[in-house]
DNA sequence: GATATTGGATAGATTCACTATCCATAAAGC
DNA sequence: GCTTTATGGATAGTGAATCTATCCAATATC
């Protein structure tokens, strides 16, 4: 297909095409001559992809341009690990706080805890270390100034619950089996994703709205209903039924 | 003090503090002569949240200006309502999919999805409803055309698990007691914005991490530790009562 | 051969968050 | 009182990020 009809397909100027393709996060078409190129599928896909990690995550493009980056350089064989490398290039809000070498020892230090969880795998894959050290470092110098790196056990468990929700979502997991939009395009890297910024979208404005129901129910002496200790999980059934369209 | 001193103690430029007196994120000093006006501490406290929420969140200056805003518009008597009710205006990272009514139809629906969760209040402060519908139809525009607003359950659950460890941290809640920084200044209101925003930055990057640990076990084929069932919590001994203050 | 379209290059637009300069006025030091 | 310095307000400029518009010669299509 040409550039008109892929900008047309796409939704996305030509102009704004030719500047994502100058930008590095959408690779130029197949040039058959000086000013004639072709674009395949994966283009528009990719497109597609940009547009939405703008649109829901609002990442700026030279982040994006990292996680295409990942995504060329072909881990083919195996989607999971594909998509969650591409997803780690993701974050990176960088912006430490602390000089240089406190950094190290607390991403030293942040590894050592990592090691320690029960499901953590490999050694080499703590990129994140960095990530959540920086954040501890932030923590350290806005609010608690002896935030310990232990003090994030509870958030870890928390998480490894919540990416056990997010895994079963997804279409083959255990979870309810929904029907993907566009298949053809909904290949496993792109949605993976996806959902990982789209949950992390859901998840938060939850947070939000959790965390100012406790602080009512505190500030108005109401009773704080416990997180729930696990309970059977009941709906798992059936009851979930459709929503519209 | 004056705007010379004001600029040295929060390390922030003269220029700036005028333009984000300019702004409105900022409340302009007592002025008591054409070119004279003096700042109180509450310009520097002011000056130092609008600065971590720059720094740590990378809020634009906007929603900085709708948190102060929403900061000044008194809520003496209650500094949780307080503080809850700025944080409220921190999210909207609007840009929702799908139509007017389509949007006010899954708001509905959200609405009465979390009025029968076992943890919410009251009917009138469900603000997060518009930004979950907002979430929810990305999720359908991007990812699953029928995601059901009971498909989040599981997250809501997380969510008031995770509000739970967040209050549990803060400094008079029944968590590790910690040593504030800047005790002047870390009055509960800053302390509670602050906290959601770089607790959500931790929790963030924990969960990337999971997620990451989670798709490596899936895609070798190794076992995947369930989520904990929650075991007992040891460090639950005194009951948790009421947060600080 | 006439017309329209293409890819490539370049320049302009827009927004955001500052930053710098100017200036009449007030304060501080002598 | 007089000089020097600092102040607040206004205005203009900067630089990055993300597009958007225009121009152009080469090519395609009729």
């Amino acid at each position: 297909m040409r550039l008109a009809e892929l900008s047309r397909r796409a939704g996305v100027p030509r102009s704004t095409i030719k500047f994502y393709i100058r930008e590095g996060v959408l690779s130029a078409g197949a040039t058959h001559a000086r000013n004639q190129a072709s674009y395949g599928t994966q283009h528009l896909e990719r497109l597609e992809l940009i547009r939405a990690l703008r649109d829901v995550a609002g990442l700026p493009l030279e982040v994006v341009a990292r996680v295409t980056a990942e995504l060329d350089r072909g881990w083919e064989g195996d989607p999971f690990a594909e998509a969650m490398l591409a997803m780690y290039a993701l974050p990176s809000r960088a912006a430490a706080a602390g000089d240089e070498p406190e950094r190290k020892r607390v991403a030293k230090e942040v590894r050592a805890f990592l090691r320690a969880l029960p499901w953590t795998t490999d050694n080499e894959r703590l990129f994140f270390a960095d990530e959540i050290a920086a954040a501890v470092l932030q923590v350290r110098r806005y609010l608690y100034a002896d935030f310990p790196v232990a003090g994030l056990a509870k958030y870890a468990e928390i998480a490894w619950l919540l990416s056990e929700a997010e895994f079963a979502l997804a279409p083959g997991g255990p979870g309810v089996p929904m029907r993907a939009r566009g298949d053809d395009l909904a290949e496993p890297t792109r949605r993976a994703i996806l959902g990982s910024v789209l949950f992390e979208r859901i998840f938060g404005a939850l947070r939000h709205c959790a965390n100012a129901m406790r602080s009512t129910r505190i500030s108005t002496g109401a009773a704080v209903p416990p997180a729930a200790p696990r309970r059977p999980t009941r709906k798992r059934v059936a009851p979930r039924k459709k929503a519209k369209r």
